[in-house]
DNA sequence: GACTGTGAAGCCATTCACAGCT
DNA sequence: AGCTGTGAATGGCTTCACAGTC
């Protein structure tokens, strides 16, 4: 790792990338050229080589990448060569879906505990695991070793729980409330929201039409 | 609307102006600044009002911006000022979550159909609505005017259903499916990845350290 | 005095184009 | 000959700084 700062478009990017790369390993395919990658995921292959030489090296003048080994470097860039723990804050129906999403765990990442505070969730089962109240967080963080909360509840106690979850060691939230949320520096955010996504879309189609 | 290509930062940054001058007028603010919004949702003042400036001059030099006036430019430009209807095809747990989220209908989106392949999804009821099967794509948007899609299959159908979804004649899609879509230039496309922002974490949790 | 609206400057990401390997 | 790796050029978004208005 030699950059200092790389941009978050390229790490989305390699994500992506490093999808297409298991799709080719599946395939059988070997050896794979820049421009292949760019066709396979809709970007430019100076692009595909501008992200990858924020990290190194990877491919041979003259030949391309050799599939399994780029795949390789990527996983370990992204992260992904190690499991991280997750716990969801909010049995609601968003929060169910991602605690049951099967991708997840396929790519490393677990979830540890799923908590909530009403007492008509707590207690029932999605998968392998039992929905347990708000004030075991604290608890199952620490003897779990979670880094990541992922905030699934609604707006007006979202910012709250964030709160909670970094006062109780959390590194990093994915918060999938339409709220702004406020976060020490020293923490990672990152929004998924889905009303700014329609919304997106209806400007789209509003405007260019 | 005057300006010819409009940033998509810009337009996600509408979106969260809208919301948050949603929450003055319920708390009763009537006048706010370029400040106040910055501080609120986490950008420059210069960016609010650079962003704004786009669309044309909506606030009063010295004074600032009338609340409800502000919103309701910022509704229309996004065009919420009008009901559009979604279709939602895959009825997985994701798919249930999204046709059920109560937030999607509060800005003006209806879920005008869900569609799934598995018979023993179909004739389930989500709410008011019954999953239906695939086969009444075209029918159901023909019928009920719907321009977006929500693709919330697995991977493997993503392409498929996208394709088929455009054929009926939907002009933008939301894909939360873990695959790079393909779609005509004129279709506009949203990713919502899952795994790529929890990537994105485990990525910064990495590297920062 | 306060705050908007905006040209100019600065900064960052993408694209270009080609030198460097195999 | 083919494809990577990369400095230079381009393009676009953000920040700055101040003129304009109330």
């Amino acid at each position: 790792m030699k950059a200092y700062k790389i941009p978050e478009a390229t790490v989305m990017r390699l994500s992506i990338y490093s999808r297409y790369l298991h799709q080719l390993i599946d395939d059988g395919v070997k050896s794979v050229s820049s421009d292949e990658i760019a066709h396979g995921v809709g970007v430019s292959s100076a692009q595909v080589r501008k992200d990858l030489a924020y990290f190194g090296e990877f491919g041979t003048r003259g030949v391309g990448y050799k599939v399994e080994v780029l795949y390789g470097h990527l996983m370990k860039i992204l992260g992904l060569d190690r499991r991280w723990c997750a716990i969801i804050i909010g049995a609601g129906k968003l929060g169910s879906a991602l605690a049951l999403y099967q991708g997840f765990a396929a790519r490393g990442f677990n979830v540890g505990a799923i908590l909530d505070a009403s007492p008509d969730k707590i207690g029932t089962k999605l998968g392998e695991i039992e929905v347990e109240p708000l004030e075991m967080m604290a608890q199952r963080i620490e003897e779990k070793n979670i880094t990541i909360g992922i905030v699934t509840v609604p707006a007006s106690a979202a910012q709250e729980v964030t709160d909670k979850l970094i006062e109780s060691g959390v590194k990093a939230i994915l918060n999938f409330s339409p709220r702004v949320l406020k976060v020490p520096g020293n923490v990672i955010l990152r929004n998924v929201d889905l009303s700014v996504n329609l919304e997106v879309l209806s400007f789209n189609l509003n405007y260019l039409k």
